[in-house]
DNA sequence: CGACGGCTTGAGGCGCTTCAAGTGCGGTGG
DNA sequence: CCACCGCACTTGAAGCGCCTCAAGCCGTCG
């Protein structure tokens, strides 16, 4: 019958593409603008601009939101270093991009995409992985409680643990605790969750009290044991 | 410009890449096999599964979801013909891709891919469309409600309609109704919506009470009033 | 006809949201 | 140094929307 389990599902692991095995040839070449920087919470483009230009993130964090006209807003991908962005099927931007940190952009004008299939090849392995991401996300929005989403947040945080090739802890005894930063308020938390503010306060208060996270900033959570918040995600 | 908007957006009508104006110069090449047929409820692959091949539907709809371990279920993408799918930014397949109808698909070697700046070209355009359908699904599931959710998958099935480019209703004054043919079970949709099958059916029998659409047969349901249907999406 | 599968309907409960205070912390100024 | 402010976060209480569980219905098929 159709539904087998089959024992593994893409969890976790969304290592951004820029990693050994792939190396950053970016999208530097002729058309490429001279890398800009931004500051925290600046908007590099909003939903509906001309879609112009496509960008990789070279430093920093970037999230792409969409709105509702009554205001409900849908975090739909949160970026790290490496990632292209700005690609539109049509002609204007699907999302609005904000950075969450201060950050380091390359722009490239759309066309010049035709032009260079090793560009185009790296576009598409970064289309790929976000892709994954998004599988992964809907799978989160659609089917999981407030506990998890919040327990798969915080493990996405976490390089190396929680997908298909999870490290897991390391053996040599080491507590496998680890501090994540989150640059995000609670508010964007949230609205990448489809939760509400007060909820996701209330899943951190309660992972506090259960022991299972220490506060260490707003911003800054230290995950007690990797391997115990991991069960929680739905994911095992 | 590289990428017209074709006339949909992100709203409503993600049609495949698949139109007039972009031919299907389709997957074809040496590497492609002969064009496979498969009954309804066929699995092409499962998640997990070693990712060799990637697909290019030719006719009919196919669905990608993602299950968890303990049988919670999402539809992640439902792909129409046109759609290329079972590209993998790692080793294996990310979702089970299972046919809703008959279908006849294409595959092909991902390696040749690289070979082929145009097929890349192709399948860059078709990921970008997939991607955007993701994003307003992402809205969908963290933000609107099961009646919203409902209404929004309706129109879905209405091209040329509740997007940027809606081409509104006729003018002539002939009525705005439309024939819609599901291909799922309430299950499944439920399963693409983040609801239960009861809601998803509770939701239906509201819209049948209020008028708003006639339930032809279990799958084809007559939409009264696309216009009325599209203020209940959320869009507006 | 009776059995089956998919869908509908009802009743009750739970989890998250809503609304409303309250808390804590960094920054500013007296 | 401490009072004050603003802002983000936390906490509590109540409500509602969707889920769960359990029948019941309807069309199909042997």
């Amino acid at each position: 019958m159709a539904y087998v389990d089959r024992g593994f599902n893409s969890g976790g692991g969304r290592a951004a593409p820029a990693n050994s095995e792939f190396p950053r040839v970016g999208i530097q070449n002729d058309c490429t603008l001279r890398p800009m920087r931004h500051p925290q919470h600046s908007v590099l483009f909003y939903e509906g601009d001309k879609a112009e230009r496509l960008y990789e993130l070279d430093e920093g964090v970037v999230m792409l939101f969409k709105l509702l006209p009554d205001g409900r807003r849908q975090v739909v991908e949160i970026l790290n270093a490496g990632s292209v962005f700005g690609l539109s099927a049509g002609e204007v931007y699907d999302c609005t991009a904000e950075s969450l940190t201060p950050v380091k952009v390359s722009t490239l004008d759309r066309n010049s995409l035709e032009a260079s299939p090793s560009l185009q090849q790296y576009v598409t392995r970064c289309l790929l992985t976000q892709m994954e991401t998004l599988h992964d996300h809907a799978v989160l929005l659609g089917r999981k409680s407030a506990m998890e989403r919040v327990s798969t947040f915080l493990m996405r945080m976490v390089p190396n643990r929680g997908g298909f090739a999870c490290a897991g802890p390391a053996e040599d005894g080491t507590d496998d605790s680890r501090s994540v930063t989150l640059h995000m308020t609670r508010q964007e938390i949230a609205d990448y969750l489809g939760l509400t503010i007060e909820t996701v306060s209330r899943v951190i208060s309660e992972m506090k009290r259960r022991g299972l996270i220490c506060i260490e900033r707003q911003d800054q959570i230290r995950i007690v044991n990797v391997c115990r918040m991991c069960q929680m995600t739905g994911i095992h």
